[in-house]
DNA sequence: CCCTGATTCGC
DNA sequence: GCGAATCAGG
């Protein structure tokens, strides 16, 4: 399939129109791809313009050369009660409650290296199952 | 997993 | 010149 004038023009039309490539390959026909659209569009000289993924380097790194405010904050987690947005990595992501429970919250303590789980429930979560002779799996141990 | 454009490279 | 494959990100 050549690149006619017609379609030349429909896909400069449509392309600054802020169509994405897919759309405008589905408008020329069904025989053109999305690669083949921005293939070409790049070909034309067609500018990159918003392109949803953005390969900004961060512009103006404050840089932090001197000033340290030393450990200030190194809180030390020993209980849990996180929510879900609070649970960070090296947390214990032991689910505790129900999901949409008012109180549905994550154990919290601090879990090793690699470990999704404090040594506690790390024990539980790894704890084989010895006698699985009957195909009906278990119901997971609710806790509290 | 759906999408976006960018780039590469054999044709 | 073309665009599928791949990439890099949302």
């Amino acid at each position: 399939m050549a690149w006619t004038e017609e379609r030349i023009e429909k896909l400069r039309k449509l392309w600054d129109d802020g169509l994405s490539a897919s759309q405008i390959a589905k408008e020329l026909g069904e025989n053109v791809t999305r690669n083949a659209v921005i293939g070409k569009a790049h070909r034309l000289g067609l500018k990159s313009r918003p392109s949803p993924v953005k390969k900004d380097a961060k512009k103006k790194a404050p840089a932090k050369p001197a000033v340290k405010k030393s450990p200030p904050k190194e809180k030390k987690i020993i209980s849990g009660k996180v929510s879900l947005l609070e649970l960070t990595d090296r947390m214990c992501k032991w689910p505790i409650g129900h999901p949409g429970d008012d109180d549905f919250h994550f154990c919290g303590k601090s879990s090793e290296a690699g470990m999704p789980y404090c040594a506690g429930h790390c024990a539980e979560a790894y704890q084989a199952q010895p006698q699985r002779k009957s195909a009906a799996p278990q119901a997971p141990r609710i806790i509290r």
